[in-house]
DNA sequence: TTTTGACTAATTTAGTTTAATTGGTCAACC
DNA sequence: GGTTGACCAATTAAACTAAATTAGTCAAAA
């Protein structure tokens, strides 16, 4: 039906949608670049669009408020994390634990300056606006997220349950916030590379968390199933979100 | 010699001392009460008087200026601390172990809102000027005796001696930061009181730094001797430093 | 239809003047 | 002697204005 020389209404649809999709990540591409570099506060409209080549109403066409278009740079920047948090699971031998989780988790979180900022509410980068609404909101979810899967573990006996769920996810919390913000107290000569950070946090959590002896290969199989398959319906869920965001 | 009825100089000397030196405290109290309420920026030192019930020319009489009385209070707070860090230390059983100890100097650390401020950088409360300068100081001078102590224990194999020490001080400095500042980042629904959470990070250390078995009595008594004694000669040498400074 | 950029109303920033406060001194007082 | 509080120079805060910047709009161009 349709080919080259004549094409139907459908197609020429679809690939204006497509090349305004790419747009909008363009924009996005640039926000994110000049928010790392100058912070949120001082990353105005005009700058993001005169780094993404277009004019400041196209960037109007594709988001309504400032605001909006930084829920969906974040949106995007979730989807980013969580996806490199999969990659680096599935990678790993040892990635469907609870240390390896939270080591994959927080050494993401360290390489993307964006959501490190909003986790650590850092105000200098993230602007006031966000400090109390976006910043919350994310930890809290992600909290959540930990106390699903903390549950999950536990009835399968791979993470102690002689102290209340609330007690792990406040030490598990303590301790990912300590690794994630404590660079700038330490002298120079304690310091360690990010890897090294999150591998001695790992260890910290395998030597707390979980059990003396090592589940059976079976029952290890099946948990590692269901654990990836949540990684998976994670992602998924924020790549919807994404997606909605983004087509206009 | 000396009576009731008739002193000699001597006598009066130390009484007028003891006076002035009760006076002195008596403005620390006064300074750190008010420090605590309105920072340190808002405090002045027509507050400070007011409070004490001196004249402002008699703060003057015993610092010359605003920032040495404020080294004299966070040193007064520094032997408070130390000393309360060893009271607690020596009621508990545990206390001469390296998660006992982490344990008795978070907390109380946690109980003293000036040197929690201090260490957490809390600009709110301590002014800029300190920022840099003290701050920095008193977090590097803690690092250092822990490394001190971590050493002798690794040495009697109380702590594990398969990772180094620097990556053992990191994560101290990371766990323990973490508990001392994640409560405002936390949901209502997962806080624990202080006492509970310095107990979950000493748990931690003690599975993450401290060999399965347990050492044998005597060598366990003979460590907790050398540990106490290093304790009480913290305090020694953080008393002798206040008096110099109360003392004119 | 889609994209643009000049335009506007509103906010932020920068600069200035004025008023109040503050750290520190010292002559007078105890 | 030791202690005080009025006093001063210097700093800081407040009030105000002018200038610049910014988010968002919309008529015109592509």
């Amino acid at each position: 039906m349709s080919n080259r020389r004549s094409r139907n209404g459908e197609d020429r649809k679809q690939e204006e949608r497509s090349k305004q999709q790419e747009r909008a990540q363009r924009i996005l591409d640039a926000a994110a670049e000049l928010i790392q570099r100058w912070g949120y506060n001082k990353t105005t409209i005009d700058d993001i669009a005169r780094r993404a080549g277009v004019a400041k109403g196209t960037i109007y066409l594709h988001w309504k408020t400032r605001e909006d278009l930084f829920d969906a740079l974040m949106r995007r920047e979730e989807l980013a994390l969580a996806e490199d948090i999969r990659r680096r699971i599935a990678t790993d031998p040892e990635g469907a634990t609870l240390h390896g989780l939270m080591k994959h988790a927080t050494l993401a979180t360290m390489k993307s300056p964006l959501m490190k900022a909003v986790i650590l509410r850092d105000t200098n980068m993230i602007g006031e606006l966000v400090h109390k609404e976006y910043a919350t909101e994310a930890y809290e979810e992600r909290i959540d997220r930990y106390k699903t899967l903390l549950e999950f573990l536990r009835n399968h006996g791979l993470v102690r349950a002689d102290i209340g769920i609330r007690e792990e996810l406040y030490l598990l919390s303590a301790l990912s916030t300590g690794v994630l913000l404590i660079d700038p107290w330490l002298p120079d000569d304690i310091k360690v590379p990010d890897e090294v950070a999150v591998e001695l946090m790992a260890e910290t959590i395998r030597r707390t968390f979980e059990p003396r002896q090592a589940a059976t290969q079976s029952e290890l199989q099946e948990v590692t199933t269901v654990f990836n398959q949540y990684i998976d319906r994670v992602v998924e869920i924020t790549k919807e979100q994404v997606q909605k965001e983004i087509e206009r």
